[in-house]
DNA sequence: AATGACGGCAACCGCGTCTCC
DNA sequence: CGGAGACGCGGTTGCCGTCAT
């Protein structure tokens, strides 16, 4: 496991000492409550709350669990850390095209983009954010939130993500049934296209039933991204033409095997037990001195010809490309 | 090998909204 | 209706690992 930087690993567990305390003063109880890096025993301890006594009035669970924390970190430690639904790891294509749609639509609302990707958090979606995006818009030397930038990630990199999808789609697997069944249908009720969600099915991934499909049908207008991939097409047509044009269901896509994906760590629809498997994972969580460090998943995840996917959109070619684009604009 | 710079991420903070009394 | 506490969200901070020199 490991992902860099992480304060969870065990050389920080063991450092219980180093996290500061801040005095709350004037509450009755007048405890000293802790900040900073959670310890392996204060994830014990909530998790083991929370399995008996579910979650929520999280200023009494720190409470009664015995942890010297604010009810807010608690939640926060839940929420983004020990949720067993966590995902963790490096962002997929999938993912990260969708993250650029949303984005591109509802703008830093971290949370509802992260409501549709199931397992991820708003947390880890706004770091996403903050440390590749808001990096190559500083490379191209212009503003994430200009219009310029938004466009060129609309109609040139979101494009070129989804070649390399489909791209790494080819490489992997052969094409199913299901995934024809999928191309043929057209736009769908999220106002992605068929080449986003078609790509997205054919690796098993994205558009779980849990995504609150009704909402993201009312939510979406069109889709900023065509399948010709041109700004003229989407700006005309395509926008237009895929709000609330008959679509078909998402639930079509949800039963690829995971065995067309490369990545160990891909999961399913919630009817899929690989899936229900990974939501439950935790063969560390409830020993976590022995194996906590085991709940997170490869990190290593390799698409499209063994480069590492977090950084696929992003490589020096693409900067290059996406510059010259980028000038030429200007 | 040492060290400084940088990147990535967990955690914290402030504030707005919601819920309950 | 209004106040208090709980909750949730977005922005920011600070730590740690990695990389470059």
């Amino acid at each position: 496991m490991e992902v860099k930087g992480t304060r969870s690993s065990s050389a920080n567990y063991s450092n219980t000492s180093s996290c500061s305390t801040l005095q709350t003063g004037s509450t009755d109880e007048d405890i000293d409550l802790r900040r900073g890096p959670w310890t392996v025993e204060e994830d014990f301890k909530l998790i083991n709350y929370i399995a008996n006594h579910g979650e929520g009035r999280w200023n009494s669970l720190a409470r009664y669990a015995g942890l010297k924390r604010t009810g807010k970190s608690c939640r926060l430690r839940w929420l983004n850390y020990l949720r067993p639904d966590v995902r963790r790891g490096n962002i997929t294509l999938e993912e990260q095209l969708l993250i650029l749609e949303l984005h591109s639509r509802w703008g830093n609302r971290w949370s509802k983009i992260a409501q549709h990707l199931p397992g991820r958090t708003d947390n880890e979606i706004k770091n996403y954010w903050r440390t590749r995006v808001q990096k190559h818009a500083k490379q191209l030397k212009c503003d994430v939130n200009s219009k310029q930038f938004k466009d060129t990630m609309r109609y040139l990199w979101m494009p070129r993500l989804m070649e390399r999808i489909q791209a790494a789609n080819k490489a992997t697997t052969t094409t199913t049934a299901t995934t024809a069944a999928a191309a043929a249908t057209g736009s769908n009720s999220t106002g992605l296209t068929t080449a986003t969600v078609g790509a997205a099915a054919t690796t098993g991934h994205m558009m779980m039933p849990h995504m609150g499909l009704n909402n993201i049908s009312n939510e979406f207008g069109g889709s900023h991204v065509t399948p010709s991939y041109t700004p003229d097409n989407s700006s005309t047509g395509a926008s237009s033409d895929s709000f609330g044009t008959p679509v078909s269901d998402l639930t079509d896509y949800y039963t690829i095997p995971v065995s067309n994906n490369p990545n160990p760590d891909y999961f399913l629809g919630v009817n899929n037990q690989v899936y229900s498997e990974c939501l439950i994972s935790p063969s560390g969580y409830f020993n976590p001195g022995i194996e906590f460090q085991e709940m997170e998943p490869n990190n290593n995840q390799l698409l499209d010809g063994g480069v590492d996917a977090s950084d696929n959109l992003w490589n020096v070619e693409d900067i290059w490309f996406l510059q010259q684009q980028f000038n030429s604009n200007m």
